[in-house]
DNA sequence: TGCCAGGCCGGGT
DNA sequence: ACCCGGCATGGC
């Protein structure tokens, strides 16, 4: 068994940089994190086309427009209603920062990811990709790809949550930024070409030769 | 055509 | 503390 910031190292070499997260500027990053919730960056990315064509990519022009009118334009990301809902529960609390991004990360980051658990439609993934992707701060973000990536080759098991798999990459990793950024990335991008949800194969898989068993650990 | 995509919430066990 | 249905669009 490799350690993880061997399988790190591989997949970096295999695949380079990934530069993660694709967006502007930190705001852009936060909405977009709410939008994928569930959904394909495709979608997200017309979504927040709509959002930058009437020139609304800033917390007090967000902030501004009224929920019928925010999800129509972010209809191409789906769940239209309940993420016009999410963001603006999220707008509403960038605004008691004044709209400041810069303010809002001089908080430290254990008591902002509470803040950003608390608000109505934040959960543990979309607060550690703020925190990550728009803070730049050290905190590991887990997706269905992480689950199951790691599940089927055998690093953890299938029942394992969210808070499990986060502290089994920090607790062995160094607390660094940039590793977790770009680990997540490659993670994804290894979960999307390799480790479909149906029809597995492991042909070709970068890591197959850190499966445990040989083979592909099956959910039961 | 049906299944899936970078979740989260609310109601029911 | 889990488990499940609902939420919606676009790509393959």
């Amino acid at each position: 068994m490799s350690s993880l910031i061997q399988t790190y190292e591989r997949l970096l070499a295999a695949f380079g940089p990934q530069h993660w997260w694709p967006g502007d500027s930190p705001f852009e990053i936060m909405v977009g994190a709410v939008l994928v919730q569930n959904t394909a960056w495709k979608n997200v990315e017309r979504a927040i086309a709509n959002l930058r064509d009437a020139g609304l990519m800033s917390p007090h022009a967000l902030y501004a427009v009224p929920t019928d009118e925010l999800a129509e334009l972010i209809r191409p990301a789906g769940y239209l209603q309940v993420k016009a809902r999410r963001l603006r529960s999220l707008l509403k609390f960038v605004d008691e920062y004044d709209g400041s991004l810069d303010a809002l990360f001089q908080t430290d980051a254990a008591t902002l990811r509470e803040r950003l658990l608390s608000i109505h439609g934040i959960g543990p993934e979309t607060a550690d990709a703020i925190l990550l992707y728009a803070g730049g701060l050290p905190t590991f973000v887990v997706d269905t790809y992480t689950h199951r990536v790691l599940a089927r080759h055998g690093w953890i098991g299938y029942e394992a949550g969210y808070d499990e798999i986060k502290d089994h990459f920090e607790s062995s990793l160094p607390q660094d930024a940039k590793l977790y950024n770009e680990y997540h990335a490659l993670l994804v991008r290894v979960g999307k070409e390799y480790c479909h949800k149906t029809a597995p194969t492991c042909e070709s898989c970068p890591l197959a030769d850190l499966l445990p068993s040989g083979g592909i650990v099956e959910p039961m």
